[in-house]
DNA sequence: TATAGGACTATACTATAGTATAGCGCATCC
DNA sequence: GGATGCGCTATACTATAGTATAGTCCTATA
């Protein structure tokens, strides 16, 4: 009972924090944008071109979110017609340990996934349902 | 232009492993019921007493989830009644550096949004939409 | 015999994420 | 002066994630 609720604490205190990283890097398109990012700045339409598939209305929303946390700057060059970039901050770069580890892991995973599928045949070749 | 081309399939081994890994930590209750069996195998309704919210349905569907992905077994003990127990697999523990790389961000971004927040209220006081 | 617990499933709903399509204000280019 | 590019916004839709509530089958216990 004392242990179950030590553990209780303990797991918030890891769970939190690993929600908040989650919250930012999820969905379908915040990453794409920020590897697109990782060259150089770029423009709204540039953008659009190079993270393939993602609407006008997402990439809007998308780089507001990212502003607000912090990972993207907008700079507007006040010429005629104004120009728009994006470009990645300092604190982005702090998310590069973050993304090695699921990279790793996710290739370690398929590897493991791919293990098991071949196991299986082995007892009971034929007709499977594959986990792709 | 050849430059960019170089990028773009850079860029896809980067991101579709990422992608996985993500879908697999994805969701509300992935990660809760992960660090729920941390601390030694458990009972369907035990779960659901200690992953405080989750609905029957939910639990059960993220159970064959995870279970799909390797990272949790399932053990009939065939007595009467049948007694049904979850525990994490010895895969699911490579997930660790995953979710302390996770953590440690989440508490960093936490520290550097609270900072740009007091930098903001430096410049104009008082009014803010903080962002919690 | 009724009640309760364990391990679920079924049905129906809401909420959030994402898509499709169109348009707008401004500026340049032909 | 009509077409085109840029940086968006608006509206309306679909799809997926998650919630709420109830019910089922089995066994044990009062």
């Amino acid at each position: 009972m004392v242990e179950t609720e030590h553990n209780l604490s303990a797991c918030m205190s890891i769970l939190k924090p690993v929600r908040d990283s989650l919250d930012v890097l999820n969905g379908k398109w915040k990453l794409p944008i920020i590897v697109a990012l990782t060259f150089g700045e770029k423009r709204f339409t540039e953008i659009t071109k190079e993270v393939h598939g993602i609407t006008d209305r997402m990439l809007s929303k998308e780089l507001r979110d990212l502003e607000l946390n912090g990972l993207v700057r907008r700079n507007i060059e006040e010429s005629y017609p104004v120009k728009v970039t994006y470009q990645l901050t300092e604190h982005s770069k702090s998310l590069r340990t973050v993304i090695d580890s699921l990279k790793n892991w996710g290739i370690l995973h398929k590897e493991r996934l791919a293990e098991k599928c071949r196991e299986h045949k082995k007892v009971k070749k034929g007709s499977d349902k594959v986990v792709a």
